[in-house]
DNA sequence: AGGCTAACTTAGCCGATGCTAAGTTGTCAA
DNA sequence: TTGACAACTTAGCATCGGCTAAGTTAGCCT
């Protein structure tokens, strides 16, 4: 790995808006047709220039295009963004679900969660999803 | 519950240093006997001057107690919280292990979780821990 | 056409968390 | 004892993600 021990974690954290972000518009464009940052503001329980500044982040990192007074458009970068995001927030609420989590707290933590989970815990919460859990091992693992 | 959709979220966000924090300097002073700036910088991969703010705010807040140059001290408060801190991570990063997922990744994933667990969720991981996988069930959980 | 209202932007503020550069203190070894 | 070096602080800067307040635009209704 080329992390530094807490560089992973920090790198998380510039990308957990943006992912929130791009999630959103997704799901919104899905259901209504278009995204208007009314819709943001609503969504992310803030105000209209919280929305317009992050909108703005969005834009200049070439995941968003918006003009002025438009509805928000994902670029493609966006969209791939969006849907590895979902992906992940989906397997992350359903294993939770599975470990016998109520529903509102599989909500609430999966938020959290879904933007620290890397590729090898993501495909094992998979595995349990499609697998069911591993089998019980008296010793350690190795790897 | 009394948050909004990303209330909570965003709350975790503010105490996340705060108890990476905590956890570390406990860890460092059990290990060394005191916890000076310099262990921090080293730790955290930052440099002196972040650990000197982060350190202002740690006792600005009432975690931490620090006369100028000298080793950092956790108040009762801060040991709470280290403590919280720690068992949050160590149940996490076990179950991540028990779930199969390697020494690194259990390693770096649960740093990021950790702040984003709920009592349920670290409850079931917990239970996981203690007594096995949950059985497999056909029907929808309904709580 | 005109005007109202809701949607949006812009400007300016704050705190958190990072940085560099420069100054201060503590400590150990010569 | 004193001087050098490591440890620490302080000042000043940037970005992010919030906010309020104030100004602008779009769209609809009369």
């Amino acid at each position: 790995m080329a992390f530094h021990k807490h560089e992973r974690t920090r790198r998380d954290h510039a990308t957990e808006l943006a992912e929130d972000y791009v999630e959103a518009i997704d799901d919104i464009i899905s259901r209504e047709g278009v995204c208007r940052a009314v819709d943001l503001v609503e969504h992310f329980q803030v105000t209209h220039a919280t929305v317009s500044n992050a909108v703005g982040r969005l834009v200049r990192d070439g995941f968003a295009r918006s003009e002025a007074y438009q509805p928000i458009e994902l670029t493609a970068k966006g969209k791939k963004l969006a849907s590895k995001a979902r992906y992940r927030h989906e397997t992350v609420k359903r294993f939770l679900r599975r470990l016998g989590v109520s529903e509102e707290s599989a909500r609430i933590d999966s938020e959290g969660i879904e933007h620290h989970v890397g590729k090898e815990t993501l495909d094992a919460m998979q595995r349990v999803l499609t697998e069911g859990w591993p089998a019980e091992s008296e010793s350690d693992p190795k790897d």
